[in-house]
DNA sequence: ACGTTCCATTGATCCGGGTCAAATAATTTT
DNA sequence: AAAATTATTTGACCCGGATCAATGGAACGT
């Protein structure tokens, strides 16, 4: 197991605060396991604190009332969610559950305000992630209102791509099923998207892996809704 | 024209701060003025500040490379924006234009940083102003990728029936273009779906006045997509 | 190893809503 | 007020992708 201190160093949201106030923040927090497929809140519930993943993999997601998930976030370790409420003042918006088994450390709301006015830095560093996350949010409001489903996919295996450094060989770090949820799909039409991309020479798929064949064609893809035609 | 200072003072970003700090605050900004139309940055411009709405509209939006728009946020005074860029680092992840003439503050970004590292509690605004932005996005999310426009259509009416605090009928703030836009389709589909809720009883539509004739319909219609089916 | 359960794939069908085209109405310009 | 734009409505048509149904595979507890 990580141990705390190492997490909240290397969290972008504590970056570049000093050793001894980290110390100040682990203090305050507190350690939860969680197995896998467990509910951690839900739409609607009072946010007393906000979460940090020190282990595991835990979804930002809301449901329609005809059961079909919609996935906002994948966070995995090192990555704060939950944080909305502490400064909205409301209650969550979406629901959030482990898919993997997982530890998380919770910082309680009233605890993290008072070193927020101590300490300006920690308030700039919390602004820049929730900028960060408008701008992904921003992201996929065009992708589902502007981009069809095969553009989505590929924007998306694309962005795998630069996450893993790896040269043309990717692996999904979520099911299908829920990488569909993910895009705004659904499993049987992800399925098919997938078998058409390698029919057409895009990529090459082996269960959670793929190899990325044709960048330019996704590139292209992901941007106008168009592999690469012929001239 | 609205003094600067009222603005400021009565901007919810500004919202409890000492009266000599929001002096302060207005000694940074500049005033500027937009006829309508006019393009105020756009996606993938840097940002060195953002914006106050002092008098007028402006909306933010993508537009896609077939020319589809989908505007994210339509704000009008008393309302920042362009607020990423300075958090983030990053560039402006959208466009934003006038739709009507307006008069904007605009807030240079080193001059605001600074200002937040010596006042806590502006700090704070901030973060609450965009944690409500996130809660918007969440719901514009859910919208778009699990309700269908007849759905999206009556929580708009019912959200906007609650901005104005008018009984029943409300008046639209911006073009039936500019809402089918903001919600997702196109100006046909938004000028049918009217149509049909009118035919249904549950709205009286004239001009851009809309009467709400049938509040609970138009509540489970927002809901589950279904107009209350007579048990 | 074996059934049980969950996940992924494939086929057939349906429908919401987008596209294209044209008419009409509302604004703005001169 | 006439002309020229621009916004809104209506009709005919089409398509992406969801739904429904069924089968094959992989993971898992006993």
């Amino acid at each position: 197991m990580t141990r705390d201190l190492d997490i909240i160093s290397s969290a972008l949201i504590f970056e570049g605060l000093p050793e001894q106030h980290l110390e100040q923040i682990k203090n305050v927090s507190v350690s939860e396991n969680y197995p896998k497929g467990k509910i951690i809140f839900m739409e609607q519930d009072e946010g007393n604190g906000f979460y940090l993943v020190a282990e595991g993999r835990v979804k930002i997601f809301k449901v329609s009332p005809s059961g079909k998930e919609q996935i906002l976030h994948v966070f995995g370790p090192g990555e704060p969610f939950g944080e909305v409420p502490v400064f909205s003042g409301r209650r969550f918006p979406a629901n959030a559950e482990t898919i993997r088994k997982s530890r998380l450390l919770f910082f309680p709301r009233t605890a993290f305000l008072g070193m927020i006015t101590s300490h300006p830095s920690l308030a700039l560093n919390m602004l820049a992630v929730l900028s960060m996350r408008l701008r992904q949010f921003t992201q996929q409001i065009e992708n589902l209102s502007l981009k069809e489903v095969p553009a989505r996919l590929a924007a998306y295996l694309l962005y795998l791509s630069t996450e893993q450094e790896s040269e043309d060989s990717i692996t999904l770090d979520i099911s299908k099923g829920q990488l569909a949820s993910l895009l705004g799909t659904i499993p049987e039409t992800l399925s098919r998207i997938l078998n058409r991309m390698n029919k057409q020479g895009l990529i090459e798929t082996k269960d959670r892996t793929i190899r990325l064949l044709n960048r330019e064609g996704l590139e292209s893809l992901s941007i106008d809704g168009k592999k690469n035609e012929v001239t």
